[in-house]
DNA sequence: TACAATGTTTTAAG
DNA sequence: CCTTAAAACATTGT
């Protein structure tokens, strides 16, 4: 479920246990989304330490603890985080609950594609301190991205922005929309993106990043018709610009939604 | 039944 | 060493 923007939601669903003690910690050992810590040791040191801050970097989350304890969270394809009334019965995929006095914090995940990591340190874990520059700050520039476009120019330009390394927090969704805002075909190889068409991509990038936090961080609010969002899943989908129909096909191995009617190829303009 | 799902990592080939 | 594409991971819903 979980790009940028559902992420940001997901992160402000644990607010409301900062500043407050880790009564109790359940967790299901056997979950793959542990398989990037040892469990033990989140039973071991958790339970008694505060939760003081979070932090969301793209799709990667980061939860501070007194102690000197650091919880990464990665949601993969289905997880979710919730804040529930301590007598809520545990569901069938809450694979980490943490029990504080007013509220439980659970992190639930399905197909548990999701990850938690867990570091015991002053300083930030380096896994967190390597992340590449987000979407939205002053060090994503057009050089970084355009550098990066011509390093993977066979690739279809829909896989290179799901790409983390350079987009953090892209996925399946933003990717189209970013796509069909800049009016590029998702077929258009990265390195064939140059000139003012660039520049269209990389304000789009950032405009569509900005504009769905807005819209969905703060309680889940849907983008209107005016995008591409909810009109991709429909059988038979139409274009909200161009009346017309959209186009289902697997692009860069995701299935991608976009607008023939629309959409070109650079050398077209 | 078979396939696809808002993701990443591993593997293999070029 | 680098780039690219495909398979694998686990579960649910159509």
């Amino acid at each position: 479920m979980p790009e940028l923007a559902e992420v940001e939601y997901f992160r402000r669903q644990w607010d409301a246990g900062l500043g407050k003690k880790i009564l109790k910690i359940q967790l299901n050992r056997k979950s793959r989304n542990f398989r990037s810590c040892d469990a033990n040791l989140l039973k071991r040191f958790l339970p008694g330490s505060k939760l003081i801050t979070s932090q969301a970097h793209g799709k990667q989350m980061l939860f501070r603890f007194s102690g000197d304890l650091w919880m990464g969270i990665h949601l993969g394809m289905t997880g979710s985080l919730s804040a529930t009334n301590v007598d809520h019965a545990a569901g069938k995929h809450d694979h980490l609950t943490l029990t504080q006095k007013t509220q439980r914090l659970v992190f639930n995940d399905p197909r548990q594609f999701g990850a938690i990591r867990f570091n015991r340190d002053a300083e930030p874990p380096d896994w967190w301190r390597g992340l590449p520059p987000e979407i939205l700050s002053d060090d994503f520039t057009k050089s970084l991205v355009s550098e990066f476009l011509n390093r993977r120019k066979k690739s279809s330009i829909k896989a290179v922005l799901l790409m983390q390394e350079r987009f953090p927090g892209i996925g399946n969704w933003l990717a189209d929309e970013i796509l069909w805002r800049a009016r590029i075909r998702p077929h258009c190889p990265a390195g064939q993106i140059k000139g003012i068409k660039f520049t269209h991509l990389f304000t789009e990038i950032r405009s569509v990043c900005r504009e769905a936090i807005e819209m969905i961080a703060p309680d889940w609010g849907e983008p209107p018709e005016s995008w591409l969002f909810l009109h991709r899943w429909k059988e038979n989908g139409i274009c909200p610009r161009t009346g017309k129909p959209l186009v289902r096909e697997t692009i860069g191995g995701r299935t991608t939604c976009w607008s023939p009617a629309w959409q070109r190829w650079p050398k077209d303009l």
